[in-house]
Parts: structure tokens; sequence; C-alpha cells
DNA sequence: CCTTGGCCGTGACAAACGTCATGGGCGAAA
DNA sequence: TTTCGCCCATGACGTTTGTCACGGCCAAGG
């Protein structure tokens, strides 16, 4: 059975690269190739995709979004994220959004086309070392607004900024900084930024 | 007459991805990969490789650097650079650093063969829209103590954690930082790093 | 020669920031 | 029902930060 792949990947050279990469393969066929998260589904549908290979950082809406949709509108199409930063939230957001694998872009290219078939057999396929730091470190801390008000943050824009961009009070926004501050162990606002990012909990 | 060409880039996936596809070119052989920096001269010179294609962001030293090496020592192999972020400020340095090419990773896939090809005739690529905005923008107006103060404030410490890092009085570290933050029109410190990030004046 | 500009430092001041205590409203769990 | 945690807000506090004025050192260039 030959598989039916999609390649989802923002940058256009990376996919095209992929897919001449994969297509090399006798048993999978590169049959759709989107730029946008949110053309996914569509994608999919309009393919009939059996596996969907999906980069996290996309415009539209993001590859781990992306997934969730493709779980629950086209379940009998499975997922393999592959992504540039292997952070180990991304792992646990992406496996519970339903992804069946998870590839950081650095592990070998030869590689890529055996998890691709794992995955299109109902195996899951997670990189052993991410998974162990994904557990160690466990889900974000972080509060739903914390976690907001920390993004609106990331800019760089002073309390006044972030807080019209919230519409939240100045000191509301200054007590959830503090305390997503306290919770990732940073010593700033930009630190907490920086930390929150590399963990995923953004 | 046949390329033969090296391909540098720290992500395995990428780098075999790209090698697949320009090994689908007839004039093309892919001679050499590497995914480090200070492995590209020693490399370039075992392969005889002719066309070198390099991506910036790498372990050791950055392509940029690299693509200097090979302009000294090795001047018959030309300099193409792909990277992912299309900042001006790279554009700039990698010219100035004799590169004959640069290229995004969002250019379509169909093109890099096209940019292979004419760097290899002695010609020069270059993304136009790219370029103008790196002439609009100029050079860094960063002297080379606030670059250096900008950049160790980057990891988001307290002043006297990068006075410390840097060796300077607090006081001048703050004036330092002070002015680069006017120069780069940011209304902080970590505003003023992620503006001179993204014009790669750091 | 003298001016210019980068570099380093000090001191002072206003604004922004991080922390804390406090309090009310709300939904979920015990 | 009561408790708990999250959410929103306010006010107060001490610290950090950004800005400015000022002075001294030094090398390059008019």
């Amino acid at each position: 059975m030959v598989i039916r792949l999609l390649i989802a990947d923002d940058q256009a050279l990376v996919r095209g690269a992929l897919a001449a990469l994969l297509d090399l393969e006798q048993d999978i066929d590169v049959v759709a190739q989107v730029g946008r998260g949110d053309e996914v589904v569509e994608a999919v549908r309009a393919s009939g995709a059996t596996v969907a290979l999906l980069d996290i950082e996309m415009p539209g809406i993001d590859g781990i979004a992306a997934a969730a949709l493709v779980g629950a509108q086209l379940p009998e199409c499975r997922v393999l994220m592959v992504t540039t930063f292997g952070r180990p939230g991304y792992l646990a957001r992406a496996m519970q959004a339903g992804a069946a694998g998870f590839v950081v872009k650095d592990t070998p290219a030869a590689e890529l086309a055996d998890a691709v078939r794992r995955v299109s057999m109902g195996l899951r396929v997670v990189d052993l070392q991410l998974a162990a730091e994904s557990l160690a470190q466990g889900d974000s801390p972080l509060t739903e607004r914390e976690t907001y008000v920390l993004a609106a943050a990331r800019q760089g824009g002073s309390i006044s900024d972030v807080a019209r961009a919230v519409h939240l009070s100045q000191g509301t926004v200054r007590n959830h900084l503090s305390s997503a501050i306290g919770k990732t162990g940073g010593k700033n606002r930009a630190d907490a930024v920086r930390v929150a990012e590399e963990r995923g909990w953004l």
C-alpha cells in the first residue's frame, strides 16, 4: 500500500526539498504541499492524504492546532510533526493534539522516511531524549492569563502597552507578569519570556 | 561542466533534503555535506567543490564567517548563502564576506538550482527586496561597545549582571544601553535587543 | 594645534518595574 | 456549603532602569 503524504512547511525551499527527498521512496507519494497551517485540513481532504507531515512554525494557525483539526475532522489521516526546535513543551502539546509522531529537524534524513512509514502503520514515533525532558519538566505551570499576558509582553513594550493590548488594568498585568516571573524562575520580564519560549510554554 | 556542490546546514533533515533536491539535477553533483561552520573549509578542499551552499545559523562558526574563510583560502569556490531569516544586515555582511549570492529559505524550490547555476557561472544572485531594505537601512549605527553590551544584555539579566559580564561600571553599561535604545528606536532594553537582532546588528 | 568622536565613569532624577497585601467575584471540587 | 484556585483590581513600597549633564582619557583627522 502506497503512502499518500502531505507536506506542510512555511519555508518553500524546505518544503520542496523534503518533497524531493521523500518522493524518492517507492512506497511514498507526495500528494500535496502547503505553506500555511490553515490550509492543511482542506488540502488533506482534497488530496486524500493518509499521512500529514506538519511543521510547527507556520503562518495562519500553527502546526499543533492544525494537527488537532486533522485529528478531529479527518482521523484516518495520521500526523507526524517535524520542527526546528526540540522544545519539550512542543512535544507534549503535539501529542495532546493527537499527533502520532514527533521528529526534530536535525535527525538524519535517512530516518525520516522510516518515521513516515511507522506513523502510517499506526505506530508512534518520538525522540526519546525529548520525551524524557518533557516528562521531567511537566506541563506549563502558567495560568491561561499569565500565558496570554506573557505572550503579549513578548514584543517588548511597556506595561501600559501590554495592558492596552490585552484590555486589562496595569496593576493586573503587573501581577500576572510577576507571577509568571516567579514560576519561570526568571529574573526579569524579558528573562521570563525567554525561559517560557524555551520550554514551549507560549 | 558539472557543478560540484557542497551543502552546509546544521539541520540534518534540511541538509539531506536539499541534497536530494539538487541531486535530481543532471548538471549538479552534491559532493559534500557538513553540519558545522568550522568544517566547511576543509570539506571544500577535500571535495573540490566549486560551489558552496551555506546556511548562516550553524554551530562552530556561522556561515558568514565560513564564507569569508572560503573566499580567502579557496577563491575558486563560489559561495551561495541560504538562510531562514531575511534580515537585511545578514545580506550586507554576507556580501562583504565575499558571498556571490543570497537566497532566503522561502523562495520556491525550483529556483534554487538556477541560483546555484548562476553563482557557478560567476553571476550574483540576490533577493531584490532584501537588497533594497539593506540599502535603505544602511550599516549598523551602533558603536562597537554598544553592540557588545547589547549582545551581553540579550540573555536577559540585570544591569549588574551585564556589567559583570563585560567588566564595566554599571553606569557605563546603562549609558551604552541608553544610547543603543535611542539608536534602535526601541523603547526598552529588550526592545532594542529585538530590533537589533532583526536588523542583523548583533 | 585643536576639534571631534568614541570610550569610561560619576551623580542625580523621574519613570517604570517587581513585589506584596488586600479584597471582591466566580466556578469547580470536596 | 465551604473551600480552593483563578481572575481582576487597587494601593503602597522599594528597587531597577532610562535619561541627562558633566568630566576625563585617548586616537584620528582637519
